[in-house]
DNA sequence: ATATGTGCAAATATTTTGCATTCGA
DNA sequence: TCGAATGCAAAATATTTGCACATAT
């Protein structure tokens, strides 16, 4: 059984799961998520590629729907648009240049403190944390010298 | 003399410092924008009470040259559009209700130390941190049980 | 069988840009 | 004066929606 196969099993259990049906274009939106941090075009394009009659309007509705399950997350790394991850790709967090655009994912060890903290200061029931530093990278970083 | 031609002049001086053109339309966006954190097209619609003929573009131009200039700094609270507000309004971190949309400001002391950390672990200079948390107020609550 | 999901095209929302004109330094 | 800034209209980008048809349960 290869790994492909494996994932897409899995995918579709995500879906029963959830009592949504598991339609052969949400197994193949989820599965392109798995690779990491992608903007709604992006996996478009990626989707495509097995399935060229998918539209652009069920890669934003599966998203949504996704992204109201907590199945996947979304991120507002930069400007203009989204991304999206997998819930639990293990807790982290992004750090973006912003010269060359470069993403680098971080463990925060401090964040769950963090949410204890505001959530009993605010009385709130907090469900998400998402840091984003922004800076140079090593490299940019050189050049702005 | 008021408390708004003062808030005026010092938007004046804040423009002539950097070197730019003192504007009436920028002096007023920054003035708006001290309001709080506030879209790009809130600002429009408050600005355009004062000036109607002040256009959205350059709302959106001037957006972007006081960010560039660090007075402004470009939240990413939700969906669609960005949100602004005055660079230094004491360093303060976002926690969104996704039920009905309130934000609510709050402190965060543990963010200098969680960006030194980070800039040392991955060789950036970090120059912002935003932290965007999310969940269910108070109010809510209540209506989720 | 039937409610849910999809593709397509068109609508909406957000942000950017070109260019002639205006205005601050 | 004269280069920077604005208004307007139009383009570019991002996302949502209506509706007829397809499909998972």
């Amino acid at each position: 059984m290869t790994g492909k196969t494996k994932s897409l099993e899995s995918s579709r259990r995500a879906l029963n799961v959830t009592g949504l049906r598991a339609t052969s274009q949400r197994a193949l939106i989820l599965e392109i998520i798995r690779r990491g941090h992608l903007d709604a075009d992006e996996i478009y394009r990626q989707a495509r590629i097995k399935q060229p009659r998918l539209s652009l309007s069920t890669v934003y509705r599966t998203l949504q729907v996704l992204k109201k399950l907590g199945l996947v997350e979304e991120l507002h790394l930069d400007e203009a648009h989204h991304h999206y991850e997998m819930k639990p790709p293990s807790e982290h967090q992004h750090l973006v240049c912003l010269s060359c655009g470069k993403v680098v994912e971080f463990e925060c060890p401090l964040s769950p403190k963090m949410k204890k903290d505001i959530a009993r200061e605010k009385g709130f029931e907090v469900t998400g944390v998402e840091i984003r530093m922004t800076g140079y990278c090593p490299k940019c970083r050189q050049g702005r010298k």
